[in-house]
DNA sequence: TGCGTTTTAATTGTCAGACATTTAAACGTC
DNA sequence: GACGTTTAAATGTCTGACAATTAAAACGCA
């Protein structure tokens, strides 16, 4: 019934709770390890566990020597980035999420965000985006470099918002997803297709015609989802 | 220059990587730590320390006993939604966002599943907002309570729309504001203000007219951000 | 005094070995 | 076969030691 923690799992959350809720400011020095073995009454290698947890969240760094020691982690986005993409990743390879929810949610996020991005984006963004679109009319493409590429015009899109908030959280959504697309197979005539639209989507966000960024949008999560409904029709005719 | 991590954190890579490449499926059992301590040729503690960072990423299961060992863990998205809205928390808190850009972000996001949740929410979802809604009209409530409630309204508004991403992935948005709101003193028009706006979005998803409810979000993300720009204006004048 | 060098102390990283605890399977006994 | 006991395997914890690293203190010398 009981579900008692470890003892290092208990340490951790204590530590973990102090830090979250402001109680150990950014860069504040932990405790040596002998100290906080005992000021916990456990051995040495339990608190070194629960530090280790903490770690492995980005919460705390440590540092060797003399003056060494653990310190609060500033959290940053790009540490943040890592983890929020590696964890949805597996959340849909695991939870077999189908190509049609993640579409959808990534499509729906995007969306979100691009009338942001119609106001906001500066020229290096789009800079970026006509790139790879260049990039993506190239012959002799793999089908993951295509993918690659795709993911690149959309984070460009998303960053273009401006908005370090938003480009985390899509982060996750867009590169999550990018194991299933590549699953794809494409074809000269859909990405000729798809090329176009996001051709057009750059020349919308040049004109801040947010309107039309978002039709275009729709227009590609609609023909992404019928790309991903013919793989899934393949399949299943194969077996 | 060197920046040669430590064992523990090699091996936890070494194995993170079979897992999210797939090599390790999931329920699979890893080696014993002792076995792990002869074929990385460390010590029993190095790898144990290992195992500490994987678990704090909820990436494995460790069981006692007899048939125990580590276990690849199937990450449920449960176990996600509490490290994202850490994570979202943190990032808010030490990176100084401000209350515009989280707010921006929170609103463009929920915004994106609104026209989903018109569609499909049920009557669940339909029944736990209107109950939050009363809650929050009662007299008395503390601050906190008021926006815990308003966090558990939009919770319900996001899970309406039937896509596991979405909610996972607005779980950290929505919630990661809360100490941000917290900071905010409602007054009583204010609250009668909010509690308006909330009736007429639950009205706008029973009608499931998503235009209507798109209108209402952007009416309730100003009047949010001309509350939080209040709090800052009073701050800055007490200076 | 000022500066470069050496020493030292503090701290994390790693190792080895031991014992405690938990769990399921194997084993006996009836 | 049912039920209690033993046993073995595994994680959890403790202790003590040493290595590696680092900054500060001590020192020597001009």
């Amino acid at each position: 019934m009981k579900n008692a923690p470890d003892l290092s799992a208990q340490i951790a959350k204590s530590i973990r709770d102090a830090i979250v809720s402001g109680a150990l400011p950014v860069d504040e020095r932990l405790p040596s390890e002998a100290e906080m073995s005992e000021q916990f009454d456990v051995s040495r290698s339990t608190v070194r566990e629960a530090l280790k947890r903490l770690a492995a969240q980005s919460l705390i760094r440590t540092q060797r020597g003399a003056t060494g020691g653990a310190f609060v982690n500033r959290l940053r986005f790009e540490d943040a980035y890592g983890q929020q993409i590696t964890t949805s990743a597996l959340l849909l390879s695991m939870n077999a999420v189908d190509f049609d929810t993640a579409c959808e949610a990534r499509f729906a996020l995007e969306r979100a965000c691009a009338p942001l991005s119609a106001q906001r984006r500066t020229a290096d963004h789009l800079e970026t985006m006509r790139a790879e679109v260049t990039r993506q009319g190239q012959p002799g493409l793999s089908d993951e470099s295509f993918c690659a590429s795709d993911v690149a015009f959309h984070r460009a899109l998303v960053d273009g918002a401006g908005n370090p908030v938003l480009s985390y959280q899509l982060a996750g959504a867009v590169e999550a997803i990018e194991p299933l697309m590549n699953m794809i197979t494409f074809t000269a005539r859909s990405r000729d297709h798809i090329v176009g639209l996001h051709t057009a989507i750059a020349d919308a966000l040049e004109a801040k015609d947010a309107p039309r960024v978002d039709t275009l949008l729709a227009d590609l999560a609609a023909y992404t989802a019928q790309l991903g409904q013919s793989v899934a029709d393949a399949k299943q005719s194969k077996t």
